[in-house]
DNA sequence: CGGTTTTTGAGACCGAGTCTCAAATCCCTC
DNA sequence: GAGGGATTTGAGACTCGGTCTCAAAAACCG
């Protein structure tokens, strides 16, 4: 019992985030799976992203409009910076947090949780 | 022409704001102006955070549903510490971020735009 | 292929947020 | 304090992202 098929819906979608670096909302999901000739229902792609989410493999993000956005994610404990040009999402690894850290925790008495970090700005090619 | 009234659903709107440092959602402040005998309208207190925040008197964030929440918030440019437990909000200057914005663009190539960030942790009183 | 389990899709449903427009409020002047 | 023009409000219709339901379809396994 609780065993996992693979189905043709599921591929499509992890092919689509595979492919960019970037987060997707669930309705470009859809037009895109549309675009490609396989289109699958609203149901099964926000079923198929929250499956993804839980067991670590996309990353959840709300974007500025409230929406649930998606992205491929499958190494560990890192933050993102969102390029707010093109969108792009580049990896930021927890160590050049570190002195920043500190200083918060001294000046503020607040004691980071790093897992909810998120930055925004300009990317190297979008500069 | 244009010009601005004061009304009590402003006023009632803005004394509940002002008396806690931390972020309320539409739902909330209806629920509070309800219990204390001045009811608003839901669409009156959306128009009214709105205003407010386009005058830069609240600050606006997504909270992790997606719903739009707001504070009263008067000073100049600073990022908020968010307690993970009582939801108190502390500011933040920007001189503490200075050394990290370094890191991320000598080691990232990114180009931090400082008008987007905030952090989710445990407070002083909440540690 | 046949049977069992999992997954899917259509569409009903939910709730936050927006929009509309007539009625109420504000404020200025007399 | 009454009159009147400009602004604001409230009730409720509406939109739209996201969830839920349940019968039908697809995946798997022998």
């Amino acid at each position: 019992m609780e065993t996992e098929y693979e189905t043709r819906p599921r591929e499509a979608i992890a092919r689509i985030l595979r492919a960019e670096p970037r987060f997707f909302s669930a309705a470009e999901l859809c037009a895109r799976l549309d675009e490609s000739g396989t289109p699958v229902s609203r149901a099964t792609v926000y079923r198929t992203l929250e499956r993804l989410a839980a067991k670590g493999e996309a990353a959840l993000r709300l974007n500025d409009r409230g929406e649930a956005t998606f992205m491929s994610c499958d190494n560990g404990h890192h933050h993102h910076a969102i390029c707010r040009s093109c969108g792009r999402v580049e990896d930021v690894a927890c160590g050049a947090l570190d002195s920043f850290v500190d200083r918060l925790r001294s000046l503020h008495g607040f004691q980071l949780d790093e897992h909810s970090l998120e930055f925004h700005g300009k990317c190297r090619s979008c500069v």
